[in-house]
Order: C-alpha cells, then structure tokens, then sequence
DNA sequence: CTGCCATTTTACCGGC
DNA sequence: GCCGGTAAAATGGCAG
C-alpha cells in the first residue's frame, strides 16, 4: 500500500471517484439500451428474439457453429434427438 | 427489403443497430475504468481492495434508496402519499 | 395495515422470519446445485451446454419450436439467413 | 446407451436428473414462501412492504460481511494475514 | 397484461 | 493458459 494517511489517500480518493464517475456513464448507457428494447417492442418486435440476434451478431460463425454441434452431441447423449 | 415474413427488416436493423452501437460505447467506459485501475495498481494500490471499496460504497448507497423506498411505502400505507 | 405497535409487530416479525428461514434453504439449494454442475464440469462435461439442456427439457417441443421459427424468420429480416 | 461420440450418456443424464430434482425442491421452496406472503396479506399486511423489508434486512447482511471482507484485505494487505 | 423485481446466467477480469 | 470469482445481462415470475 502506497503510503497511509498521507497523499496517498486524497490520490486512492481521486481513483475511486473517477472509477464511479465511469460507472454512472455506464449506467447511463444501460439504461439507453433498455429504453430502445422498449421502444421496439411497442413496435411489436419481440425483446427476447432481438437479445438473441445481438447475441449471434456479436459471435463469428464459426464459434456459433461448434456450440451448435455440442448441443446436437450432447441432446443425441441423452436420447433427445 | 421491406417485409419478410411480416417482419419490417429496415425497422428491425435500425434498432439494431442503435443496440449494438450503445454496447460498444458501454465496452469504452469498460476499457476506461480498467484502465484506471490499472494506473492505481502502478502507483502501489491494491485493485482488489479499491473493488471492494467501491461495491462498499455501492451498497451503501443502495441502502439508503431502500430505506426511502420503505419510508415511502410506509406513508403510502398510511394514506399520506 | 393490521395494527400498530401491539400484537402486530410479533406477528409480522414470525412471518418474516420464516420467509427468511425458507430463502436460506433456497440458498443452500442453490449452493448444492452450483456444486453438481461444478462435478459435472470435473468430469468433463460442458456446464454452459448442459445449463442449456436443462432449460431445453423444461419447454415443451412446440414452445421450443416457435421459438426457433421466430428467431429464422428475424434473421431472415436482417439478412442473416 | 453407452457413449455417444464420446459423451456418456448415462453420466449426463445422472447429472442433469440430480440438477433437475433440486430444482424441483427450490421450486417447491418458493411456492411456500409466496404462501406465507399470501398468509400475511391475509391478514391486513402489506406484501410489497414485507419484501422490502426482507430485501433490506439482506442488504445489511451483506454490508456486514462485504465490511469484514474490507478489513480481511486490509489485513492481509498489511502483512498481517 | 404490463411492468417490476429476483434469480439465474453469461462474460469478464485478475491471479496462479 | 486455465480457473475462480466478480460484475453485468437476461430470463422468468409475481404483483398490481
């Protein structure tokens, strides 16, 4: 630890602050995210499905690929083919 | 491409987008905050310390909006909402 | 509100507590959960897949099938086929 | 049914049968809680109240223990673990 | 039926 | 590079 109960503590003080600073803009933006799936949903998309499409968007095909193949393996295991 | 299926792909592609545009802002302020503790951590802080300090700082907080939730609720209950 | 400051407080301090008595079993239940997947992974198997498995026995096949059909039909409309 | 492309079968579905269960018994957990809440409506009090109650009540918990886990760190920072 | 809240799940980050 | 733990997201369930 830096130093205790000298500067160090205005500058720890200093990093927090800016820390939560980051976080309430985050929040921010989160809470923009859930405004713009509300707002299509009263357009009548489905907020479930669209999640699933970011999600998809966000993988490349290839790992998309190979979950795919282990969910088939391991449904076939269980005889849910 | 207008509709598929029922569905207004242009609509469903904008909101996407503005979506997927959010997150990645998101992702920035991420990047930023690791980023500041990382600076701490070169300055002799202790990063698992100020975490915790930060989610203390958090929940108290959060307490404190409980507790005026409660109170509230209390006067609801009591007909002097 | 069913009283104040009489038998009303013991009343409402016995229904909390066994509503917290049955959340900490819930807990422990969670706890014992969390540790079969965690053998599970020690064996080699993926928990990521077999959470999805679990969810997938849950819903029943036509629950299961629209929901695959909606997912095609918006990829359609993103172009994503 | 042995193994099917090197996933065995009956391991599997030993594991998701045991998850499966203790899901059940959780389910079976909370259908109890909402009975006592209901008992509690019941007579005269009010539900959203008592959760917020229990809510708070598990956020000092917690707070307690997140303070403990501060001072461990703390602790250990110092060299006195 | 809608919105809210709790829980569960996923993804990330730091440590070993 | 992997594992464990921690924070964020998402799904499901309940109350109004």
């Amino acid at each position: 630890m830096a130093e205790v109960g000298g500067i160090a503590g205005d500058q720890l003080r200093s990093y927090i602050e800016r820390i939560e600073r980051l976080e309430e803009e985050k929040a921010a933006l989160s809470a923009d995210t859930r405004e713009v799936y509300s707002e299509a949903k009263g357009n009548g998309f489905d907020v479930k499905i669209m999640r699933q499409i970011v999600r998809l968007r966000k993988m490349d095909t290839d790992d998309r690929s190979e979950l795919e193949a282990l969910l088939d393996l391991y449904k076939q295991a269980l005889g849910m083919g």
